[in-house]
DNA sequence: ATGAAAGCGCTAACAG
DNA sequence: CTGTTAGCGCTTTCAT
């Protein structure tokens, strides 16, 4: 005696039989095909409904060669992964929209190596109809297949040193970190350090780029430490900076939460934030509400960054040749601590 | 002149050819069937690598009946979504889980009617090997058809109310706070306030209830007060208690999130941390080391809920009839705020 | 141990 | 406008 692991569904031929038309009917029906008739239109509705048709995207997929899931590949160390809204925001607003299309949206990690395999493989396999990247380095070889099989592709945030020209939306980093230095200067403040995220990834590059610009020959190296984006990094190097230039006077820290390690910092250190030293973040992201001082930062648009992103792989999907990238600018959240 | 739009991908007819044995051998030789010969194997593999053939999901799941992917559901409203370490935990450990044998993960919104449609249109269609819900309401319609269609599905802590009897991993929120609230109690503290998260939840309910256990009829209303999770609704919910019981000298938090809030309008009621007014929060989440003074938490094993949560399902979808949950210890962390 | 052949459920080309 | 039909790429009997 078999019992079937699971109910089987009802089938086209299912709804056809019970709506009194032929497959190819309800197929023209379901899929909004000009060719059917009202009639024809209304008893395949109402069939679908008495039957509880849903239809099988394994079959479809096998004959139109597109899958109805869109990629997105995580390609940080796991671990710190999500210190970072930047990713959630992403994650949800290709949600909410691929949803809108009836898009699925499937997630890989690509760590390390097996990983990086796995991803490829997946797509190789034509697995997805996009991908969307989130903090991809210029080496991974997943950008090859990507171009090798033509897969619609954009990344949220430029990849650095990218000679793959994969579209991308991203926040206006180096113009964010031009204009907070500026403020800083504005503010009157003489010698100006920086923490830098990781100088491989966009944000970390761009900003102290735009810092530099800013400050030109004033932005010697012993004003500038290098953090990995992490709490503890931020802290680490602010302790650096202190003991290197002890006269500093502010600090522009490449994210919100390394700012957060530095007002530790510089509070074990005894200096008053922002009387003797000013510190300024970047994102906005929720740590600067819960520090004290309140963080003074520039706000990213993330939300409108991450609808960008989307709305560019979608154009692609929908057979678009090429898609511009979109820069969109930051704000000044001028709050306690600078 | 029509150009393919995508490249198009061997096939295991193409590996058979190049191998010289039929397409069943390969088929076999691939799913590691036993009654295959090794010089088949071998000359399989070696046509497989020439070839750079990747397996067809879709024609495969036509056959067998399984997609290979595993779908995650969130339900809460879009928006605060991801201030919880919970999530991002969960969706980490079962990205990389999942991974290893090769299933894919799917995620999915179901925070309005229209998402909720959408995920059990899904889940009705045969999209999804197994599913993983986080913060189900008990009333939720998924749940039915989940059981109606004999789905797999755990929950990543317990459904609140739940007559579904849904396999879950969990924290012991109840112990916890048992745990921590007595912990107050023995450094002297007299009069314990609490301030909750949402009730329809089952960190806030068994939280509160945890509180209860340990106070009995010294937990009066007066110093039980209703927050939402967020930072916000943790500095209101401390104001409001501030005034209705000024002689207050502790507080148990429901999350450290909330908590952080609760610091800030204590600072602003010029009360002194812990001094004053003890405060505890629960998560032992990064904020707890960001605020000041440093946050006296209880730490929930969140990857070890994730890992025991993602193990729950596979063996249910390796076909166990039934599991059972798992409920695992805390951890009190005591830092400065208590 | 292997080949041949029959579908899985669907779409799309083709007649009508 | 609609029915018929030929596959999409794969697994899985059934013979051999």
């Amino acid at each position: 005696m078999h019992v079937s692991p699971r109910a089987s569904r009802p089938t086209i031929h299912d709804v056809a039989r019970v709506a009194g038309v032929s497959r190819g009917t309800v197929s023209r029906a379901i899929n909004g095909d000009a060719y059917v008739s009202a009639a024809a239109l209304a008893a395949v509705q109402r069939a679908v409904a008495e039957t509880g048709y849903v239809v099988n995207r394994a079959a479809r997929s096998l004959v139109t060669r597109q899958t109805g899931s869109v990629l997105m590949v995580l390609s940080e160390p796991q671990e710190k992964l999500f210190e970072d809204p930047n990713y959630s925001t992403l994650m949800r607003v290709a949600m909410r929209r691929l949803a809108e299309r009836d898009i699925s949206l499937v997630m890989m990690l690509s760590g390390n190596d097996g990983d990086r395999d796995r991803v490829v493989r997946y797509v190789r396999g034509g697995h997805c109809d996009g991908v969307l990247l989130v903090t991809t380095h210029s080496g991974d070889p997943l950008l090859d297949e990507l171009s090798r099989q033509h897969i619609p592709a954009v990344t949220c945030g430029e990849i650095p040193g990218g000679r793959h020209q994969v579209p991308f939306a991203a926040a206006d980093d180096r113009g964010g970190a031009q204009r907070m230095t500026q403020y800083l200067a504005d503010s009157g403040r003489r010698r100006i350090a920086t923490i830098t995220g990781p100088l491989d990834t966009p944000g970390g590059l761009l900003r102290l780029e735009g810092f530099c610009d800013v400050l030109g020959r004033k932005a010697t190296k012993k004003l500038i430490a290098y953090g990995d984006w992490t709490r503890r990094s931020g802290e680490l190097a602010m302790t650096e900076l202190l003991a290197r230039s002890p006269d500093l006077d502010a600090v522009f820290v490449g994210n919100d939460l390394m700012a957060a390690g530095a007002l530790a910092a510089l509070r074990a250190a005894g200096r008053r934030v922002p009387e003797d030293v000013a510190v300024a973040g970047f994102d906005d992201s929720s740590v600067a509400m819960s520090t004290h001082p309140l963080l003074t930062t520039m706000r990213q648009p993330l939300e409108q960054v991450a609808e960008e992103t989307v709305r560019l792989l979608l154009e692609l999907i929908d057979g678009s040749e090429a898609v511009d990238s979109v820069v969109l600018p930051t704000e000044l959240i001028v709050r306690e601590s600078a």
